[in-house]
DNA sequence: AAATTAAGCAACTAAAAAGTTGCATATACA
DNA sequence: TGTATATGCAACTTTTTAGTTGCTTAATTT
C-alpha cells in the first residue's frame, strides 16, 4: 500500500478514529469493541473497521479475553509524527537561520 | 466540510502534498506552480489541486507576480498538530501518573 | 440445551479524494 | 501582431475510504 508515516497520518486524519483513540487513552481500563461502538452513532462494524485501521498502524493493540476483544491505546506510536514535525519546528520563530542549527545538530 | 484540524491532518496525510510542502520549506525562494510541477510525475493540474489543498489549510500561501504564482510554505500552521500531540505525549514514558500532571498544568 | 451476547467476515453502496483531459485566459516575448 | 508561456476552470474517470447490511461463529448465561 503506502509507507508507514502516510498510514499513520491517514489513521489520525479521520475524526472518528481520533475520537476512538482518545477514548482509549483516557479510559481507566481496556474497552471492548461493543463498549466503544456504543459511544458512536455508527454500526459496530463501522467502528470495528476504524479500530482495525488504528491497530494496523500500532496506535491500538488488542487483548482477547473469551469472546471479547479489549482495546488499548498505544500513544507511543505518535512519536513518528513528532519526529516528522521536528524538522519544520526550526522554521517557526524565524524563517531564516534555523536550518543551519538543525543541520549542525545532526553532524 | 469538516473541522480545521481534520483538514490539516488530511492535507499532510498525502505523500505528494508532504513532498510539495517540504520542497517549499527548503527552497531558498518561492517557487512557481510550473517549477513545482516539474518535480513531480503528475500533470500540472494535479499538482495545482494539491497546492490548493495546502493553501486552504494555510500551509502554503501564494504571491502572484504577473502571470506567475509563487508559492511559499508557512510551517507555523503545523503548530496545531503539535498542540494536538501535546496531550498524548504525557503517556509516552509511563502510562500512569502523567495525566494528573497535565491537568495540573492547566489549572 | 436454548437463548443471548460479542464479534468477524464478505459483499455492497455511497461519498470523497486523486488525478486526468480539454479548453479558456492573460501575460510576456520576438 | 503573432506566438509561446503560466495558469485557471470545469468535467470527467479512477481509486480509496467510510459506512452499511446480512450472515456466521463462538463464548456466555439461564
Amino acid at each position: 500500500m503506502q509507507d508507514k508515516i502516510t498510514k499513520l497520518f491517514k489513521a489520525i486524519a479521520d475524526p472518528t478514529r481520533r475520537d476512538i483513540f482518545h477514548a482509549l487513552v483516557i479510559a481507566s481500563s481496556a474497552l471492548s469493541i461493543t463498549q466503544i461502538s456504543n459511544q458512536f452513532d455508527m454500526t459496530r462494524q463501522g467502528v470495528t473497521k476504524h479500530i482495525k485501521t488504528l491497530e494496523e498502524v500500532g496506535l491500538v493493540y488488542i487483548d482477547s479475553q473469551g469472546r471479547e476483544r479489549f482495546c488499548n491505546a498505544n500513544p507511543k506510536e505518535l512519536k513518528e509524527v513528532t519526529k516528522w514535525l521536528k524538522f519544520y519546528e526550526q522554521f517557526w520563530d524565524d524563517k531564516l537561520g534555523r536550518l543551519g542549527d538543525y543541520l549542525d545538530s545532526r553532524v
